[in-house]
DNA sequence: TGGTGTGAATGACTTCACAGCC
DNA sequence: GGCTGTGAAGTCATTCACACCA
């Protein structure tokens, strides 16, 4: 992440076997790409693919491609390529796709109310099945034919609905809240939009994405683009000590 | 990143100097979390800070943080720390933020509304200044005081108004044509939410955010949290061939 | 004493290049 | 001939450990 952003790595805490569990971080990220690029091109009929190919449409290197697939066990076939169907269903195995999860939204604001009416959850497996605020003047608002609960009813469904994913929506400042009632209840997987820092304890998953750290990124490259037509170098002004005694 | 998703990155295409612009880009995306932990110290009122609890703060290791700074050309005071105000002020300089730039929101669905109403962008100094859609149904509704208009219009409005980033939240079918509108434009900056690999010349910064991507991330390691417990080990299957001939 | 700045060591990730197989 | 699978090399990022300074 990203990030867009970038998430708190799980270690196992007492993880015997070298399983698939313990891919590089790096590969984890990237085989949702890959999910995606081979369900269009599933969608577009094509049987056969190579690392050429599918590494073009997610933008990465072949070699790469084909260590990622050779680390999760997957395999082509010398001189053909990868099965798109084969292999878009073994990815979605070590992604653990095959059940879907379920998915709760803490913090119904404008971000809340537009990643609970968002498509892109459901048609890749994700059922929303809760959504909570702390607010009155939006308890009880139905969404899309789900109904927005009182916060406090949040780690009864937990437990009740197997939610096993939180989404938290809310101000920073409810964030850490939140979070202690998510991990309380037993989820281990937090998805995490509110612009601060969680404590959690070890073996559970928090991923963050911050919308505005993505345009700071962005505002970075702008400013450094002009900066190199212009004159003025911030590296090479003298170094200005930023604490008084 | 995630963010979580991760962006491509920018290659000054002829860059002569060494300056701030070839930052690491694993510093570059810490430099937004470092700027939020800062002013929240200082709307606390604290005037210094040491790398250690600003590490904390953040979530990273203090050496890094050091090393970051450093990198940078700011420094703190041995013994004491870094003045709160100064480093803020100093980082926001890095990126750029000391001017505001100028947004444009593509797209104007569920998310892209959520979007043009979220106030992190504003308070953090981008101002979105144009909201554009295909759909004429939506095209005239004001949000917020901004009218949405016709995506035919963006070109223009770039021109006219300074529009420096441009954020992509249509359906991924349409994403790559607005990109080409923004490329030609002279935008240089871009945040692409569509679930697809953008195709930009060079010297164009883009980055994605996919949101599925990270529940899908997140399902990665619920998956193999269960599995550890369990014996099912995808690594250990023997390897299917993924093609046929 | 407390805390920065930074070489050196470690580790992670990516790319190269090519042997081997279909 | 074409494409996978993978050691080896290269690049980048993080952590350690400590000299140095207020």
């Amino acid at each position: 992440m990203t990030t867009t952003g970038e998430g708190t790595d799980h270690r196992a805490p007492s993880g015997p076997s070298a399983t698939a569990a313990d891919l590089p971080a790096a590969t984890v990220r990237r085989l949702p790409e890959y999910l995606r690029a081979l369900s269009s091109l599933g969608e577009a009929g094509v049987e056969t693919v190579s690392s050429e190919t599918l590494a073009a449409a997610t933008g990465v290197n072949s070699a790469m491609l084909r260590k990622d697939l050779s680390q999760l066990g997957a395999s082509g076939m010398r001189g053909v390529g990868y099965n798109v169907a084969a292999l878009a269903a073994y990815i979605a195995g070590v992604l653990g796709l095959t059940k879907d999860s379920r998915v709760a939204i803490i913090g119904l604001g404008h971000l809340g109310q537009a990643l609970a009416r968002y498509p892109g959850f459901s048609e890749r497996g994700f059922d929303i099945v809760g959504l909570f605020d702390a607010d009155p003047g939006i308890i009880g608002k139905d969404l899309d034919g789900i109904l927005v609960r009182d916060v406090a009813l949040l780690a009864g469904a937990i437990r009740d609905e197997g939610i096993n994913i939180g989404v938290i929506a809310t101000p920073g400042a409810a964030a850490q809240h939140v979070a202690d009632l998510l991990v309380d209840a037993g989820v281990t997987s937090i998805l995490n939009f509110a612009p601060c820092v969680l404590a959690v304890p070890q073996g559970v998953a928090v991923r963050k994405v911050d919308l505005a750290v993505e345009l700071q990124i962005l505002s970075f490259h702008e400013h450094h683009k002009t900066i190199g037509r212009t004159n003025t170098d911030v590296k090479q002004q003298s170094r200005r000590p930023l604490a008084e005694t």
